[in-house]
DNA sequence: ATGGTAGTTGCTTCACGAAAGAAGTAATGT
DNA sequence: ACATTACTTCTTTCGTGAAGCAACTACCAT
């Protein structure tokens, strides 16, 4: 394993790290549920449904989507099931499967709480990005840990 | 609220940061726990505790420091206590306060631990920031998620 | 081809642990 | 004395991993 120690700047990194991994997810989550009570994973499980093709996905696409696992996504789409913003509707090429749908109801849902995650997103994360290149960043953070 | 849309830069990085937020911490976590059977909250608690003055930091601004509650830091304090890398001692100026006070063990645990930590943030993190620019990185960081 | 069976996959249910918040306790300050 | 502060204990919620179940695939024997 390699332990080139980290340059200065690395370190100043490693050392910010948890404002990003722990304060800013509860940060974006309290007031997605303060002023939308919609839990930011149930937004992005929205999210993401709203961009699939057909409005739909194999629970197991999802719960990747949203990083979450499998079990944990049964979890959310019962709770989005039981308010009528998503359905399960069995998948027409494999039996075992499920499609979560979302629905008119979900896509409104997701249209209304829109601006406020959108403003919490500003407020907590970008606005303190003054001078980062945000392109790059969005490219590298989607190689962030690929690899388990 | 402000509600100016995003830019495609970062609409990128809004979805994007599932990644950041869920998937980097729990990667880092279990090289942690896998390597050196010390969670990364552990870890982070020591790490936070070395470099403070007379190796000691009050439960609330550890807790602070570890993003983490009062309550929370409490149940780690117990752990790192019961596996004696750290001690309990009243504060003297404040009866009702208590020190966490890094032990020996405690510092050593910590450097045996920290080239895996180390090597887990490269791969999981560093290796994949070419071209950001890690310093005003870090530093922007440093802002994010201040009021909740 | 046809069917049997072994193994894999997709999802749910269950059992558990981690973290937050509320309520409680003890010491301070005014 | 009363309100406030520092921490712990208690309660509830959230998310994981393991176990369970149903359906699909692959392979072989006939």
């Amino acid at each position: 394993m390699t332990t080139r120690p980290l340059s200065p700047d690395e370190d100043a990194l490693v050392r910010a790290l948890p404002r990003l991994m722990y304060a800013l997810p509860r940060a974006i989550d309290a007031d997605m549920v303060r002023e939308q009570q919609l839990p930011l994973i149930e937004w992005t499980a929205l999210m993401r449904l709203s961009e699939a093709p057909r409005r739909r996905m194999r629970m197991g696409e999802l719960a990747t989507a949203c990083e979450l696992s499998l079990s944990g996504m049964t979890r959310i789409a019962n709770v989005l099931e039981r308010q009528g913003l998503i359905e399960r509707v069995r998948s027409d090429e494999d039996a075992r499967g499920w499609n979560a749908v979302i629905t008119d109801a979900g896509l409104a849902r997701l249209e209304q709480a829109w601006p406020t995650n959108l403003a919490s997103v500003r407020r907590h994360l970008l606005d303190h990005l003054d001078g980062i290149d945000v392109a790059r960043l969005a490219r590298a953070i989607g190689n962030v840990a690929l690899t388990d």
